[in-house]
DNA sequence: CGTCCAGGTCTAC
DNA sequence: GGTAGACCTGGACGC
């Protein structure tokens, strides 16, 4: 396993879980490097011990090498700052969350997609993220007068429902299950609601950093941090040509080096 | 009040 | 393979 690599130390994140059937109020935080986990209630059963420390390995992506990402930008003029640690973008404990949740950040407002995804959680999900069942379970109506998800509440309702039969498996896209980035590419791009846009989002929540994220977000902070007036999606593309398996990481960093104090 | 568009996608040419 | 129009929702904006 490569090292987990922590930048600082009290980092804090909080979560809610639902370990073996129950929601636990998760906190993480960082102490002498290592990371932290607590739970609230009694001491999880071992099935929910398996299930947390899976939920936060995938989560803060411990199982994956940056290595030779951060031996690739060591002397870089732009992104050298990320070698000590950077890029590690927070994902779900599931696939099928993150897809579901990306497939919510389609053509809206931030504001649209925290209101579906919070009424997921707090009116289907009992305060963590629901299941597939629950979701597939759920009726039109939540999806259309509670979540208010508008046409995609037949997406999800339809991915949920492939999901909890078994006739969709998202988690099998994971890395370690060694299916090449074309073919999980072409699995993603197949499901109802997922596009260029959102399958590069799922991709890189993967640990598939090929693909870069075009939205209406990304493409004018392009233009903005570089002072250009205007580049193609595919000027873009060549610019991170270089960085090859790790472009879209490269770009996604490139774009958010503000985020980051200091 | 109508129009536009926000971390796009789908269908039909 | 590339492009127009429609699509739920709800804020922002112009009139």
């Amino acid at each position: 396993m490569p090292p987990a690599i922590i930048p600082e130390d009290n980092s804090y994140y909080g979560v809610a879980l639902r370990l073996d059937g129950r929601v636990r109020h998760v906190t993480i935080t960082v102490e002498s490097s290592e990371l932290r986990v607590r739970v609230t209630g009694p001491r999880p059963a071992a099935r929910a011990r398996t299930q947390l420390a899976a939920a936060v390995r995938r989560m803060f992506r411990l199982d994956e090498d940056f290595a030779p990402f951060y031996a690739m930008i060591e002397n870089d003029a732009v992104l050298s700052w990320a070698a000590s640690g950077a890029g590690r973008m927070l994902a779900a404990p599931a696939v099928f969350e993150d897809v579901v949740k990306t497939i919510c950040t389609t053509n809206c407002a931030w504001s649209g997609t925290v209101r579906m995804v919070s009424a997921l959680v707090n009116d289907l999900g009992g305060g963590a993220f629901p299941e597939p069942q629950t979701m597939a379970k759920a009726p039109e109506k939540f999806y259309r007068d509670t979540a208010r998800a508008g046409y995609r509440g037949a997406y999800l309702k339809a991915l949920a429902k492939d999901v909890a039969s078994g006739k969709l498996d998202l988690e099998a896209l994971r890395p370690e299950h060694g299916l090449p980035d074309a073919d999980v590419e072409e699995r993603l791009l197949a499901l109802p609601g997922v596009g260029p846009y959102a399958c590069a989002h799922a991709m890189m929540l993967l640990g598939r950093y090929h693909r870069l994220v075009f939205d209406s977000w990304t493409r004018p902070a392009y233009l903005r941090i570089t002072g250009r007036r205007r580049a193609s999606d595919r000027t873009i593309e060549r610019a991170f040509r270089p960085y090859g398996a790790f472009a879209g990481l490269a770009f996604w960093l490139t774009l958010t080096r503000g985020w980051l104090p200091g």
